[in-house]
RNA sequence: GUCCCCGUAGCUCAAUGGAUAGAGCGGUAGCCUCCUAAGCUACUGAUAUGGGUUCGAUUCCCAUCGGGGACACCA
């Protein structure tokens, strides 16, 4: 709707030679108009032109060519605006769109950027919690978005199974099983086992259970098999990260293992580039990025002198290596802690990709980290440490549903106090049920009137009807409110792409509902003496078609009944 | 010390530089002979502080205060 508006107002300013940014958006609710402009004021600060001049050209011009078509009613209001009042022409093309197109509205072309979302990625080293979470649903949800909006998207997590931490887990997990059964583990690795936990272990109440299924499974534990562990429970714990992501609506198309991008010729592709084009240098032993001679303050290290490659190389390899998979655009979620690293990243990537000639966006999306409130204090979460609440603790207590709605209400820069409690007391209360009950009076009425008229008929063929629609002349408010509401759905997911957030969408179906319930308490679609109002059925058809559509891509069930 | 994010109603959050700052929860008072009252209506109530830029600032800039996070041959 926007877009059309925003288009026919570009030509007209075009025409009078004039060239600049400007917008089209709702206007505050007081002003009794669909859309609003600042054009006049802004072409009148860059051509000297007075803003009611720039108006009435603009006017003249849109009434001479888009009349009846487009707009009813153009109107000025200072400093510079121009108020644009909807011809319902416009508004019904696109409510029959609605309901022609019905679960694949609003049909888009397809776009030609490849994209690959990677998030989540949480290390293999204990059980998601709320803030992963939060990563998953942002991850999942824009790229449903983006699927629909005509681009083809792959999401992926990337499993750091290797490194330090690796080792660190599997002798926490060893260690466990020593102090129940000595004899178990071979000397060697008890030793080794003994010297890595001196620094730091992993304490959770699931390492106990690791430990138990270790046992099970080898036996015995030593040099020889030392390995096979590893894998073994970082392929369990994985286990268990998939179960909970299912559990939440997450689907990931793919899951890629670090360890199996060494595996590939890649690595020594991406030496032969970074020497090549004297991307790196060996001081002390290691090998260092020099970065400082890019955005980063100094230079880093990908190859340690011990011969074993850092975090960055295995990212700069995955990073190569999606680009060797032909995609284009591609969408990396972190949390906030890891700001510092997205300049070096992007910054190695950058000359990487320049030096093979390809041209790829990469965007890096942080989320601020969620803090989890517990009887009114804030619980510091740490996997190491072994406090935290899991992901499936907070899904078992207020559900799939309302979790990922308020993961998702609120714009990712924002903090997030995830109050526990508070949710529980309040996940009877949620906003996300206001919005799914909407729904089911939708299907309720249509429901209804399936007693009375054939309505598989109408859903197959809503055109037959769209006359008695185009001659119904006596909208009420609500009515024209709701119409209008519908036909800004598409501009609302346009809006969440731009931004690369979702909660814009939450916002627009609490107000959608809110507008819909309002409906529904002044507009009868059956009246008293069983007549259907067709029109009115038709509007609730289309807004039950906007509120599956949304949902779905929310990844949150849309209820017939509750 | 350097860097990043945030500070809006009693609480949780909205508002691509726009017009009288919006919702939900809570509180108060009403509304079911009628498509599900998990709803509707009315009232209640907020931009941390001080400057600046702008026709216009919650939004941009500077300072102050407060909260969170990052600054490895960890991942």
């Amino acid at each position: 709707m926007k877009e059309k508006v925003l288009k026919v107002l570009n030509e007209a300013i075009t025409n009078f030679g004039w060239n600049v940014q400007f917008d089209v958006n709702e206007p505050p609710s007081e002003i009794k108009a669909d859309l609003a402009s600042n054009l006049p004021i802004v072409v009148s600060k860059k051509y000297g032109v007075s803003p009611e001049e720039v108006f009435g050209k603009v006017k003249d011009y849109c009434f001479y060519n888009f009349r009846d078509y487009m707009f009813k009613e153009l109107t000025f209001s200072s400093p510079g605006f121009i108020n644009i009042v909807l011809s319902k022409v416009i508004f019904y093309e696109e409510l029959k769109q609605i309901l022609i197109q019905q679960k694949k509205y609003p049909k888009v072309d397809t776009k030609d950027e490849k994209v690959l979302i990677e998030f989540v990625s949480a290390n293999p080293t204990g059980p998601l919690h709320i803030g992963h979470g939060r990563c998953a649903v942002l991850g999942d949800v824009l790229g449903n978005l983006l699927r629909k909006l005509g681009y083809n998207v792959q999401k992926e997590y990337y499993v750091n199974d290797r490194g330090r931490q690796i080792d660190v887990l599997t002798a926490s997990v060893v260690y466990t099983l020593i102090e129940q059964k000595y004899e178990i583990v071979d000397e060697k690795i008890r030793l080794w086992s003994e010297d890595v936990v001196k620094e730091t272990k992993y304490k959770g109440e699931y390492i106990k259970g690791l430990a138990a299924k270790l046992q099970d499974k080898f036996g015995k534990i030593s040099e020889s098999n030392i390995n096979d562990v590893k894998k073994f429970i970082v392929d369990t714990i994985m286990g268990e990260i998939e179960l909970s992501l299912k559990k939440f609506n997450v689907n990931f198309d793919n899951y890629i293992y670090e360890t199996s991008l060494y595996e590939t010729k890649l690595v020594d592709e991406i030496n032969q580039l970074m020497y090549q084009n004297k991307l790196v240098e060996t001081k002390d032993g290691a090998v260092w990025f020099k970065s400082a001679e890019l955005t980063d303050d100094k230079d880093r290290v990908i190859i340690k002198s011990t011969g074993e490659p850092t975090y960055f190389f295995s990212d700069i390899i995955y990073h190569y290596n999606k680009v060797q998979r032909n995609f284009n655009w591609l969408i990396n979620i972190w949390g906030t802690d890891h700001h510092g690293y997205v300049e070096r990243l992007k910054s190695a990537c950058k000359v990487i990709f320049d030096s093979i000639g390809k041209n790829v966006k990469l965007d890096i999306l942080l989320y601020q980290l969620v803090s989890l409130i517990k009887g009114g204090q804030r619980v510091a979460m740490s996997t190491r440490e072994g406090k935290f609440v899991t992901l499936d603790e907070v899904i078992a207590e207020v559900g799939t549903d309302v979790t990922r709605f308020f993961l998702l209400t609120k714009s990712p820069n924002a903090h997030l106090d995830f109050d526990l409690d508070l949710a529980k007391e309040h996940s009877l209360k949620n906003p996300v049920y206001y919005i799914q009950y909407a729904h089911t009076r939708c299907c309720g009425i249509i429901r209804e009137v399936g007693d009375i008229i054939n309505v598989s008929d109408i859903e197959s063929h809503p055109e037959i009807y769209f006359d008695l629609l185009e001659n119904y002349d006596n909208f009420t408010d609500e009515e024209i409110v709701l119409i209008r509401k519908l036909c800004f759905y598409k501009d609302t997911l346009e809006l969440c792409a731009g931004a690369l957030s979702l909660h814009h969408l939450c916002n627009y179906l609490i107000d959608l509902a809110r507008i819909f319930h309002k409906f529904y308490e002044r507009c009868r679609v059956i009246e008293k003496s069983n007549v259907v109002i067709y029109p009115r059925l038709l509007l609730v058809m289309a807004t039950k078609i906007i509120f599956n559509n949304s949902l779905n891509i929310l990844g949150i069930s849309a209820p017939e009944r509750m």
